[in-house]
DNA sequence: CCTATTTGGGAATGATCATTTCCTAATATG
DNA sequence: CATATTAGGAAATGATCATTCCCAAATAGG
């Protein structure tokens, strides 16, 4: 641990990567968001992420794998920032509130009008290009998995009536998230944003 | 009104277009549907809309101007059958309720796959482009009014409570649906839309 | 210090794209 | 029937795009 620790990160051969390459990414899911896969042109990417296109096909096979990189990473960080957002949420009911509002916050203003890298794949490539589907499928899943779980914390901790089919209001309350953004789209300001998210909360009474 | 009715429809001069307008934009709306708008080239219309493309440059100015025209037609045919699908309802609730599930047929199974031309609209185009973000922009008003008027038809025929706040209602109800149509990229049966819409009501309680 | 390996980056490359051109055909007007 | 006007359609055009090439630079291993 101590010295220089080279067993931790063993250097491959070559020459080293001179950009970071999360920060780069981080560029490359702005680009994405904001002008779609088939809408973004490798210039784009380059000028964005401040890597030459010959430099850029050294750290991708194709267009498709900077955005499924893109795409990856993207889910990692908002799924972070999601997770950390409803921690302190005391029951069920107010992790659910949190979590409506985080996607709220994310669906007015400038931010909203940038759009959702999951929404703009789902919209774009899920018909015809099989790995973005999975990754559509996947995240759609996690969320669906979690407003359960939030739900049945909630039946647990009495916050949320056992009258509640913890499933079909899951699949109901995703639609409510992904209905936001799209509308975040068209722009919406915070006050909206948040009286939706507020009047969600409805479907678990 | 008899013979040959010139009047009502002067021909111009010049030689008379072979293809039907209306059937070709029919065909336009499917391709831009599923492959998005940059996803789709002249050649993809063409071939779908059995037009050359020299002849599609006698008809439009250029390729946004087929998209604009598919997206109004889009609009005014997916109106009159929501209309009508909704006019059998006896009361606000029951409208709201066909309403709904009307948008559920339209997000499972080859449909939902297919998708949505003004959610695909807003999230491809939205941001960058000032008349297609504007047709996103009335058809949201046009469902927000929609949804409001029939909250408040509701509150007057009894079948919703006076408690509820028709504008908040309606922008949670037009988030519901825009949700359920990016579900539907993903590939939804029509059971679990069904079930969705169904749950939606509970807003109305 | 030499070799293998990898990256940086600018300049090709070949494909595809939206749009125009040009010629023919069909209709209306006079 | 002659002319003006518009549509059909194939071929050309010029731009843009994703991808590759090539050479210089940087690192690791021996």
């Amino acid at each position: 641990m101590a010295v220089s620790d080279p067993v931790a990160a063993p250097r491959a051969a070559g020459r080293p990567r001179e950009f970071d390459m999360n920060a780069a990414l981080d560029q490359a899911i702005v680009v994405f968001t904001e002008r779609g896969y088939h809408g973004t042109s490798i210039g784009d990417l380059s000028l964005a992420m401040g890597v030459t296109a010959g430099s850029l096909y050294k750290a991708f096979a194709d267009k498709k794998a900077i955005f499924l990189a893109a795409f990856d990473r993207y889910k990692l960080v908002k799924n972070g920032l999601r997770d950390a957002a409803i921690a302190p949420g005391r029951d069920g009911r107010e992790r659910i509130r949190l979590l409506l509002h985080f996607y709220a916050d994310g669906s007015h203003g400038e931010a909203g009008r940038r759009g959702c890298l999951v929404v703009g794949a789902a919209v774009e490539l899920a018909l015809f290009d099989a790995e973005a589907d999975a990754r559509v499928a996947r995240s759609q899943a996690g969320f669906e998995t979690l407003f359960e779980r939030l739900v049945r914390e909630g039946q647990a901790d009495g916050s949320i009536g056992t009258h509640i089919d913890p499933q079909v209001t899951a699949h109901l309350l995703y639609a409510v998230i992904q209905g936001m953004r799209v509308i975040g789209k068209g722009g919406q300001d915070f006050a909206r944003a948040t009286a939706t998210a507020e009047a969600a909360l409805k479907i678990l009474d």
